[in-house]
DNA sequence: ATCTAGTTGCGACTTAGTTGCAACTAGAAC
DNA sequence: GTTCTAGTTGCAACTAAGTCGCAACTAGAT
């Protein structure tokens, strides 16, 4: 996931403010929840997570802040090629799209940006006069090194 | 979705029957509605249309069945975008890979097939050294009709 | 300090997919 | 054709993931 060390902590939280998101105790953990992830979390790690900053925050209100995110293009959703279970996994949408390698042999998820991916995105939005707000590009296989 | 008129009746059935797999009178129907689907079905859609054609399929049925094709590589499974709900769908794989444009205004899903799309798997399998066995690219927004 | 539209927790619910098991069967071996 | 067995099936009960209606609460504008 990208993890932009220029990235201000809270930026999501005043990004959102500045689209006059109503900013409550429970956003505000979530958000930093997710701001700070180390790795792509589901929405009940999210829960979970965000449950140690205010107890109080309850399942619903963190698809319903998910829901929130995504409606603004703060967040992606994936799927990760559904390794284990049919959750989905969340990350902060940066200014460059990637795409995701999920090696269903030993679970890594590897990023990669690509010139190509761009390139490809703009034929779309030229030859088929598609406007693109989302693009999601997963693949399965096998990684460097659980290939022989 | 991919219907080449090429495409022989029963040839699914065939691939995998020389593949050692076991032909039941269940997945000859099964594999029938995903042969001759119009358009992309979910696992409740199969099963409705499979049961049409044999009254005893079961729901537990359709999804090991699905799960079969799938470790074959027989078919892909989608997500479109999760517009509504959050099923999956499935489609024959066919030699080519394309991409799904999901209309986010009219729901309407297009296809497209692009050199660049296999340029970039290229690009993954030797600059990533990642072995590629399914590659699904998404993309949301508005088709040429809905965006005004 | 007041007001109200937006937000929340709760609990009950839906939807999608999974599983253990006893009964059944495809297709290989004779 | 008969036998045999590993693979497959339907069933019913289950889990996992997400949704929803509603009364109570609250952010932030006035």
């Amino acid at each position: 996931m990208p993890f932009p060390q220029t990235e201000i902590p809270g930026r999501l939280q005043s990004q959102l403010s500045e689209r006059g998101v109503r900013m409550t105790a429970q956003r505000r953990a979530i958000l930093s929840v997710i701001e700070t992830a180390k790795k792509h979390l589901d929405a009940s790690s999210i829960l979970r997570k965000a449950q140690k900053m205010d107890a109080t925050v309850d399942r619903s209100t963190v698809y319903r802040t998910l829901e929130l995110l995504k409606r603004h293009g703060a967040i992606d959703e994936l799927d990760l090629m559904h390794m284990e279970g049919e959750r989905h996994f969340y990350e902060r949408k940066t200014g460059r799209d990637h795409l995701h390698m999920a090696c269903l042999r030993c679970g890594k998820i590897t990023e990669f940006e690509s010139e190509l991916f761009e390139d490809l995105k703009k034929q779309l939005e030229r030859d088929c006069r598609f406007h693109i707000l989302v693009a999601r590009l997963e693949v399965g296989g096998y990684c460097a090194a659980c290939r022989k």
